[in-house]
RNA sequence: GCUCCCGUAGUUCAAUGGAUAGAACGAAGGUUUCCUAAACCUUAAAUCCAGGUUCGACUCCUGGCGGGGGCACCA
């Protein structure tokens, strides 16, 4: 409908003699005003050298003939625009025909495969929310472009190689485990390393050669390597292994998954081997004793890539990764990869030397940050021992949850859907402001709010006689005007990589069917047959919506 | 110091350069013989400051004030 829009502005525009005029069309945000607006007429004016109010009662003529019985009416309004009302029937043969399967899917990806990294914990640490909040961004983001047809391959992407790393082992060690099993174990190694890393000389000439001695021993054929490389190398595998399975826990309730788990110890060769060569073309400078990149040509940062102990930083990896992921992965026509905020000039960095190593490769590649959460207590801080791993949220938002229903299940979807609700109705990129205090909201503008919604739609439909397709009434309800925006919505969010969108529009959506819902009496009520339908469409609206989120819909609540 | 991002009701967020700046929480009041009151209906309440561009500015530009991130051997 809007593209048959616009195309009959573009023609009346022509024949006015207004080719090259920009214009847009736009849901006014009052329903009163039509049900779509332009402001071609306002944009016309001053190339024509005319009235806008002039252009938009003859563009208005022009549209009236073009759109026929589509339109109710075609107004022009306040200082120049034409406002489009579409016809009773043409929005009721909307709502009628919104399709069971696949409703508001479109193909402009169609052709395209692409790869999405995000949530990326570190294996031996524990997921914090930063990591969930990546994992719901990243799961929206890949399911709203699947709805334009593209392929979207998830990974994640974790640093299983580092001083991180080489802290977590050296305490293990200390204590003598030899099989840390729980994430705690492992947490806490990381923890007592970090501490001692900083307060004693000892321990961070230890750690730091400890690094050094994973990196080698990893490099080494397992012919060339020592006893004392075979059993360092057991240790890390185990620690290893128990963190992803912590993690993998994570995101099984998160309902997420991944195509690929990539690691930064097989980005390590590829990357320094990037680096190295691309240093002998000119890329790379050396200076210290390390590898730079001078960010400075390009008005960016400078970054050392490899350091001058020979280890590589994560900016070397990342090249490594590049290579990694269209070996694997590819060929890819995208490659979005979500990371902190705080990481954006690193990344921009990154992408400087990867477009002068592989420019193919840095032109697909796509930033997508994300905030934080921060807590309205204050900053979080292991020392202050208020940082909220990613299972402890979870766990204490199904708590509260549990409160109101008994069943788990529901419970869960409940805390679930209210947790990535919070993360993403507003705009990635963004810190979200989290009050522990007051934990998260269940009510009004949240994610149980959608459920509900739901919920009593389908409990309606599944009271009620199969919907008869009988007359609709006069006038059509907001409800029904909103409904058929949803293919646009949903192609929106898709090409301004904004899920926020959608989750904003559900939750006016959701408002418009609480409000006819209390309004009107569905079952037996006037217009029975229709209503029914209409109850039908916002069903199947909001049940895709929530799949777009990544939102489970619990049966009852 | 250099650089990037941000500044909207008391609070947390929306608003592709458009019409009367939209929600939610919180505040005040109201709604249940009727399909689920996690709901609905009312009311009060906001664009940091000063210039500029534009028919039109929360949005773009300049300057200020305030907050946050980044600035080589962590990720």
């Amino acid at each position: 409908m809007e593209e048959m829009l616009s195309l009959a502005i573009r023609t009346a525009l022509d024949e006015m003699g207004a080719e090259n005029v920009p214009f847009s069309v736009e849901w006014p945000a009052d329903l009163a005003h039509g049900d779509f607006a332009t402001n071609a007429a306002l944009a016309a004016a001053k190339p024509l050298g005319r009235s806008p109010r002039e252009i938009a009662d003859e563009l208005a003529g022009k549209l009236r003939d073009a759109l026929g019985e589509q339109a109710a009416s075609v107004e022009v309004a306040g200082p120049g625009f034409v406002n489009v009302t579409l016809a009773r029937d043409a929005i009721a043969s909307a709502i009628r025909s919104v399709p069971a399967e696949g409703w508001g899917s479109g193909s402009a990806r169609s052709e395209e495969r692409i790869a999405f990294e995000y949530s990326c914990p570190n294996p031996f640490k524990e997921m914090h929310v930063g990591h969930v909040m990546s994992a719901v961004i990243g799961e929206a983001a890949s399911r709203i472009i699947e709805n334009q047809g593209a392929r979207v391959l998830r990974d994640t992407y974790g640093g299983d190689v580092g001083p991180h790393v080489a802290k977590a082992l050296w305490a293990l060690r200390r204590k003598g485990n030899e099989n840390p099993a729980t994430p705690k174990e492992i947490g806490e190694a990381y923890a007592q390393g970090s501490h001692a890393y900083e307060e004693s000389e000892e321990a961070k000439a230890e750690i730091d050669a400890l690094n050094v001695s994973l990196y080698e021993a990893l490099a080494k054929e397992e012919g060339e390597r020592s006893d004392e490389d075979r059993a360092l190398l057991e240790l890390w595998r185990h620690g290893r292994d128990a963190s992803l399975a912590a993690h993998g826990v994570i995101w099984d309730a998160l309902g997420t998954h991944f195509d690929y788990i990539l690691h930064e110890s097989e980005t390590t060769p590829i990357g320094i081997a990037a680096v190295r060569e691309a240093l002998e073309k000119g890329v790379f400078v050396e200076s210290q004793g390390a590898v730079i990149y001078n960010g400075e040509k390009k008005g960016l940062h400078t970054l050392v890539f490899l350091t001058s102990r020979g280890t590589p930083t994560y900016e070397a990896k990342d090249i490594g990764l590049a290579f990694l992921k269209e070996e694997r992965m590819g060929p890819l026509d995208r490659v979005y990869i979500t990371t902190a905020a705080e990481q954006k000039g690193h990344f921009e960095v990154f992408l400087a030397a990867l477009s002068d190593i592989a420019p193919e490769l840095a032109a697909k590649t796509k930033h997508v940050p994300h905030g934080f959460l921060r807590l309205t207590t204050g900053k979080m801080s292991s020392r202050e021992g208020n940082v909220i791993t990613g299972a402890g949220l979870i766990s204490e938002i199904i708590d509260t949850a549990q409160e109101k229903n008994e069943d788990p299940l529901v419970a869960k979807a409940v805390a679930i859907g209210a947790i990535k609700y919070m993360i993403l109705r507003q705009a990635a990129g963004g810190d979200i402001i989290f009050d522990p205090e007051k934990s998260l909201s269940l009510d009004g503008d949240s994610g149980p709010y959608l459920q509900y919604a739901l919920v009593r739609a389908r409990s309606v439909l599944a009271q009620a006689q199969k919907p008869e397709d009988i007359e609709a009434p006069l006038e059509p309800y907001a409800l029904e005007r909103l409904i058929i925006r949803f293919p646009e919505v949903a192609r929106r969010a898709e090409a301004e990589l904004a899920p926020h969108k959608v989750a904003q529009y559900l939750t006016q959506l959701a408002g418009e069917w609480n409000s006819f819902y209390a309004n009107n009496r569905i079952i037996g009520g006037e217009h029975e047959g229709y209503k029914l339908l209409l109850a039908r469409a916002f069903a199947l609206t909001m049940e895709r919506g929530l799949n777009l989120l990544g939102i489970p819909v619990p049966e009852r609540m």
